[in-house]
DNA sequence: TAAAAAATATACCGATTGGTATATTTTTTA
DNA sequence: TAAAAAATATACCAATCGGTATATTTTTTA
């Protein structure tokens, strides 16, 4: 059963994520906090032990949440080539779609967490790193069944791809123009096609 | 000749750029400037209006600063193409040249300001057309002189150029490994010689 | 070098910060 | 449904926030 405190917490945290993510974490206040949440400080602090955890839930709920649509999406895909081809095919769409969140978790938290907050640069690193190992093991997985080339350097390839796809989504918010998404998922595409595949 | 407050006025900016560029607007506060340059919040408001207006022109002397090292660095090449070489030559050596900055400035005031700022935001912009505009001119200079194959687009290249960039900037910093900026910088190289070059 | 002007320091403002102790209300357990 | 437990609200804390009026000091001008 779920007790009112867990549907309190869960309440929260969808309601207040969002805010974390998109201002950061000195810009957001408590009282910002109660205000969107129409709940009293009492509330609040007797979920969340201060607000620096409360923080790092928030950027955890996002990615939890990020990271299960497009998952769900990439599992549309039946080999790993195709599966690579919806991760572009996911972030060609992902302005819209992470506007909702307050921007980019990754970004705006791994920036904003650099040199300010070391728990959550943390957490951001670990992202990270899974993402990056889940690319990895997609391109591993082509390899073994001959459909990627066995010269490419998995873990290289997937940083590579990364980087690309945070300097487009840093580019398109900055500059508030998803051209720049658009085009580099049509140049990662373009390499997929050119450097991956047999 | 230059007046007492005008020496102070640098001397303020020069201590109290790296300080917002590392830490952001919200977090940076100006008990954190009196501190740092050992003056009183009268000094300070007696040169800047107020604490928006010091942050604009923290930034604005980080760029001036920043741009005239590139500018220099790139003026060392005789061609175009060459000095396309000369800037993935600067950023190969960026994290340790803009850690003195208090990080990339461009990055950090960009998702700092976004929804924070408006006008910090709009200097940011202006800085990367600017530096997009430079890196298109080279480029149809190149073409000019007939060093660049006239199939490339100026601008389309200049903003791919642009985007993995920053993407390996905010990696660097994110994951505190300058592997980011040494490969995107090899693949940018590669890209130079593979698409650009006659 | 004295007077005028500019720059800097001091002392203060109300508002807001994150956080807590305690009272009240609501939910859960028996 | 009554008692126990948990959750939430209220009221408060010292510290800090950005900013300003005024006093003092330093620099510039004449």
């Amino acid at each position: 059963m779920t007790t009112k405190a867990e549907l309190t917490s869960k309440y929260i945290l969808e309601t207040v994520a969002p805010i974390f993510n998109k201002n950061g974490y000195a810009a957001t206040s408590i009282s910002d906090i109660t205000m969107a949440t129409g709940l009293t400080k009492g509330s609040i602090y007797g979920n969340f032990k201060n607000k620096e955890e409360l923080a790092i839930a928030s950027f955890k709920f996002t990615i939890k949440n990020m990271m299960n649509v497009i998952n769900s999406h990439i599992s549309k895909g039946d080999s790993p080539i195709k599966k690579l081809f919806l991760i572009t095919d996911f972030y060609r769409n992902y302005y819209d779609y992470s506007k909702k969140l307050g921007g980019c978790p990754v970004l705006n938290i791994g920036v904003d967490a650099n040199n300010q907050n070391s728990l959550l640069l943390q957490k951001v690193r670990q992202v990270i790193e899974r993402i990056q190992d889940q690319v990895a093991t997609l391109i591993e997985d082509g390899i073994e069944i001959g459909e990627i080339s066995t010269e490419v350097n998995a873990m290289h390839f997937a940083k590579r791809l990364d980087t690309m796809i945070q300097g487009a989504i840093f580019m398109t918010y900055t500059m508030d123009d998803d051209i720049y998404l658009k085009d580099t998922m049509d140049t990662i595409d373009r390499i997929i096609v050119n450097e991956l595949k047999i």
